[in-house]
RNA sequence: GCGGGCGUAGUUCAGUUGGUUUAGAACGCCGCCCUGUCACGGCGGAGGUCGCGGGUUCAAGUCCCGUCGCUCGCGCCA
């Protein structure tokens, strides 16, 4: 018999009856009635009820064993009796009874319990993750991650593209986020950077000639986290030779969609998968006031402007904006007229809260328009409102007024607060059980710096502009397209992606624009320059984020829940103490002072 | 860097307007009992710097100020 196990934990059924087993798992539970014992024996696969009869000479040892030990039993399987089988549980039909029983390894007192869920807070499930990673919700997540990845990796393979892996140790990418650094022993002073994504070496593969590339890669942002972002996350980065924009949404949709129509059922509930129709970027901050919608919510923004401009129109706030060049954005509620005071004053003590002065609204019923703003529009102005949002009556027309990117924001910001705040059986409420996907294309390959006005790329600079070398010679810098391209899903952005400059002239002309010299293009990115030079095919490919995408299909609201291991919110370790105090003989190694700040004091230090 | 929320037993929480004695409950832990449970049940017990520091008050878990930690967001970042 095998040293530790001849079944797994949920492998036992009625066909198995009379067999003599030998099985090991951690103590999920027990339950001691005196003289007779259960233990609910858990492994991976599942647990598996264990009894001590009564007159065991076992009983006094085994009950003595607290959950979460390690033990292996030898018994009989022996059919339930009676009432007892357990329908819950697939092995729920038998029990095994224990004729031996060893302790593998004692567990302490848990700090916090494994066989239910009960709301321990994130940093002490982090502190004690092997705990927290055996409980059945955690094991199914990330067995879920395991499932996505080898999906993608199959699809991808089975469209011809090759994996790769990328060093780690490199140099800055061209993304715009802080590097991680780590400093080099034999190069006194000099620092490899951790990469952002792969960027440059997948476009060097491409040069290379082997035309369709993807890894599931590991991408470093020294920048502060959300609840979607993370210090380190992983990509499904894939590149193509010789394709077209279209050409890349072609080829991802089907791998992406695919894997989520796998997995859609995952909290039990199966969710459809919708692929919409292209959003341009403009449209996107226009009807939506950002450039990752979540198109579950219905409403859309509108541009009212012209309205507020009116002569007529007396109300003096936001004439006062749009003199200095501002707009009136706005959005309509339908059939919210009958919603309680209530829904328009928490909307407006949102809008305060996001450091607006309010959120103005008029509230269309029997015909009329109330609110407080509403005796400011009269009835021609009104009329002209209704026109444009598509108004009926009942429905209610909210405003945002600023200068046109915070007006954009805010209505964006907007717009989900009131989806938000409708009830949730109402029409138009957001909707439920759908991942709705769409790429948002037409990026600008620009953007003036609001405060100083200086031009500079909006994205990956190593995009291609549209219209090539002509545009960039004859276009404003801020009329000029890039083939750059989002994927969205449900308010998540899930990718970006670029066809990519391979001409060194373009290059160098587009870093112009911004204000990049040759010299500055040769320095941070000659390696990749050179190759151009010496035949490079047009290219182009995207990311998917890896992470966000299991999130989604595992409904969590949390990267942090889809990682085995990962850092807390200020990207501290707490289980390997990361980051840590180095020694002093280690910086001396390194040829590196530390410079701290006042306060801060470290054991190196 | 900035803002919101939270911080009471190992865990999750309750604690009213500042005032009932020893700050409670559930789960967990320890002891005893229990032959069929599967969230087993019963009896008993231990366990608290109410995050920390200061202040107001006859009296502070509760009010005020500061500070630390966690978390969500803004900035930052695709």
């Amino acid at each position: 018999m095998h040293a530790y196990r001849t079944h797994h934990c949920g492998e036992l059924r009625q066909a198995n009856v009379g067999d003599t087993v030998k099985l090991s798992g951690w103590i999920n539970r027990k339950r001691d009635h005196g003289g007779v014992l259960f233990i609910d024996l858990r492994d991976t696969y599942g647990v598996t009820q264990c009894v001590v009869d009564e007159g065991s000479p076992l009983l006094s040892t085994v009950e003595a064993w607290r959950n979460e030990s390690v033990i292996t039993i030898v018994g009989q399987v022996r059919e339930r009796p009676g009432e007892t089988a357990n329908d819950k549980l697939p092995t729920g039909a038998i029990e095994v009874y224990i004729d031996e029983a060893t302790l593998q390894s004692a567990a302490d007192v848990i700090p916090f319990q494994v066989a239910e869920d009960d709301g321990t807070g994130e940093d002490l499930r982090l502190r004690y993750r092997y705990l927290d990673l055996r409980r059945e919700q955690m094991q199914k997540k990330i067995r879920l991650r395991n499932n996505v990845t080898s999906s993608l990796r199959r699809r991808m393979i089975e469209q011809n593209f090759q994996e790769f892996q990328t060093p780690i140790l490199t140099a800055s990418s061209p993304e715009g986020a802080r590097d991680y650094l780590v400093p080099s022993r034999l190069h006194p002073g000099k620092f490899y950077a951790l990469p952002q994504a792969p960027q440059q070496f997948k476009q060097l593969l491409m040069m290379s000639g082997f035309d369709r590339y993807f890894q599931i890669a590991p991408c470093f942002r020294d920048e502060d986290g959300r609840a979607d972002r993370l210090a380190e996350f992983y990509q499904l980065d894939v590149e193509m030779s010789f394709v077209t924009q279209e050409e890349v949404f072609e080829t991802m949709e089907p791998v992406i969609k695919g894997m989520f129509e796998e997995f859609s059922d995952f909290t039990g509930t199966k969710r459809d998968i919708q692929w919409m129709p292209h959003i341009r970027y403009e449209d996107a901050m226009m009807k939506y006031g950002s450039d990752k919608p979540d198109l579950r919510n219905p409403l859309e923004i509108v541009d009212v402007s012209d309205v507020f401009a009116r002569d007529d129109v007396e109300f003096k706030a936001f004439k006062g904006v749009l003199a200095n060049g501002g707009v009136v954005r706005a959005i309509r509620a339908p059939q919210v007229a009958d919603q309680p005071r209530s829904f328009f004053d928490k909307l407006n003590s949102w809008a305060q809260s996001q450091g607006a002065p309010g959120l103005g609204y008029i509230a269309f019923a029997d015909g009329e328009g109330k609110g407080p703003i509403a005796k400011f529009v009269p009835e021609a102005a009104q009329a002209q409102l209704k026109e444009i949002a598509g108004l009926e009556d009942s429905d209610a027309i909210f405003f945002i007024c600023d200068q046109k990117a915070k007006a954009e924001k805010m209505a964006g910001a907007a717009r989900d607060a009131i989806c938000d705040a409708l009830p949730e059986d109402h029409t138009y409420a957001r909707e439920k059980n759908v991942y709705k996907f769409c790429w948002i294309i037409d990026f600008p390959m620009y953007e003036a710096d609001e405060a100083t006005g200086k031009v500079d790329f909006s994205h990956n600079p190593f995009s291609m502009p549209q219209g090539g070398m002509d545009d960039l010679e004859n276009k404003d810098p801020l009329d000029i397209y890039a083939y750059q391209y989002d994927c969205v899903c449900n308010g998540f952005e899930l990718c970006s992606g670029a066809i990519r400059n391979h001409s060194p002239e373009i290059m160098a002309k587009a870093f112009s624009l911004a204000g990049y010299g040759q010299e500055t293009l040769e320095k941070e990115f000659g390696g990749m320059l050179n190759a151009m030079r010496y035949g490079a095919p047009p290219h182009g490919g995207c990311a998917f984020g890896l992470d966000r995408m299991v999130m989604l299909l595992a409904d969590e609201p949390n990267l942090r829940e889809v990682y085995a291991f990962v850092m807390n919110g200020q990207y501290e370790d707490q289980l390997m103490s990361a980051p840590s105090d180095i020694t002093p003989e280690q910086l001396k190694d390194l040829h590196i002072k530390l410079n701290l700040p006042k306060e801060i004091k470290t054991e190196a230090a």
